[in-house]
DNA sequence: CGCCCTCCTAACCGATCGGTAGATTTTTCG
DNA sequence: CGAAAAATCTACCGATCGGTTAGGAGGGCG
């Protein structure tokens, strides 16, 4: 073995963090340009200026590499749309959720690509209801907050208005021009209608 | 070369048409279970019972099997949704449009897989806006219908609409179990209050 | 019979993939 | 400076990919 330090915790080192940053970068970049596919090793390699083995010096296997790349980019998003929803008050918050995460994902294309190549190329379940549960809570809580009707299916809803978020990005990540904050306000309409006043 | 008939137009023999129909069924059945890179020529030759020189006989390339797959579960899709759409009067059909395609992809996972795989995977530009173009079109004509406001924005609308039945969708290929019906409902009532009554 | 056409197999090709082994350079630090 | 540790290189491995080549079995037909 060639590999670095396995089992301890301990401070990386100046080199080692910007090595690891800048490989993240790049496979960002790869697989928002060339998909999922397109980033192999030795284009990771080419394009950080090192070789496939000194890729592999820094990350254990490439699907580490690409999880790294796909957690760095989700986590950016993940805090973003947080702070915009606990800035909102319950009631408008699922509104809060959608104007961010759209916001959000329209100022960062390739983190966008990154996050929808990963969740399509990593094995298996994906669970539209898992990955909309924060949205449906939300939802949930500002219907309650409005006293709208009980009969209402969070579920389905979060899963529905998820997909327009989804549909939306891509939309923006074709037509560069496209009005996403429009269309964001489009889709919380559609939403407050179900939920009542 | 040891090639079919290139050039000019001749009936196919029987063989000729089972072999084609079996590669593209055991093909749609790869890409929907073991995704697109799943579905290398000698996976699908291995399952048709032959050597994957022979699948090449029929097909000049991979990609013209997957082509034909997806053309053929495409087909099937567009054919249903089209014919519950012309049978409904122009007011409802957006109506009809996501009641037939949440409908056609329920009875069809496989084929669902194949069309969102194919989609995914074949290169470039997908424009959303394109995809779902007829459906625009359907709720342009219905909101006229119904005497609703000329300020809406179709194109984001049957965004949004289209994001929403690629989410019901892909929430019933995770759990079979889940209401696509009562989903379907749901998104359309969410679509009839932006056409108005 | 002998010829041809359809359908298929066995064997191979070059490219690329992720990953490994071991030597070698570069940095850190006493 | 000099040794240890960190970072990287060259070279290779086995597997798999899509695709090609040459040829043969078998039926229809003159």
């Amino acid at each position: 073995m060639t590999r670095r330090r396995e089992g301890a915790t301990a401070e990386p080192t100046l080199i080692e963090r910007a090595r690891r940053a800048q490989l993240i970068e790049v496979t960002i970049e790869l697989v928002a340009d060339r998909g999922y596919a397109g980033a192999s090793l030795a284009a990771i390699a080419e394009r950080a200026g090192i070789t496939k083995a000194a890729v592999l010096y820094h990350f254990p296997t490439k699907a580490a590499v690409v999880r790294a790349a796909h957690e760095h980019a989700l986590a950016a998003l993940v805090a973003d749309v947080a702070g915009a929803v606990e800035a909102a008050d319950t009631a408008n918050r699922p509104a809060a959720y959608v104007r961010s995460m759209v916001g959000h994902l329209r100022e960062h294309p390739r983190h966008t690509r990154m996050i929808i190549e990963a969740m399509v190329h990593d094995d298996g379940d994906h669970d539209p209801a898992a990955r909309w549960r924060p949205l449906a809570e939300l939802i949930d809580a500002a219907r309650i907050a409005r006293g709208g009707s009980g009969d209402t299916d969070v579920r389905t809803t979060a899963i529905i208005v998820g997909g327009g978020i989804d549909a939306i990005v891509a939309e923006q990540l074709h037509d560069p021009d496209y009005d996403t904050a429009a269309a964001a306000e489009h889709l919380v309409e559609m939403l407050d209608t179900t939920l009542g006043p």
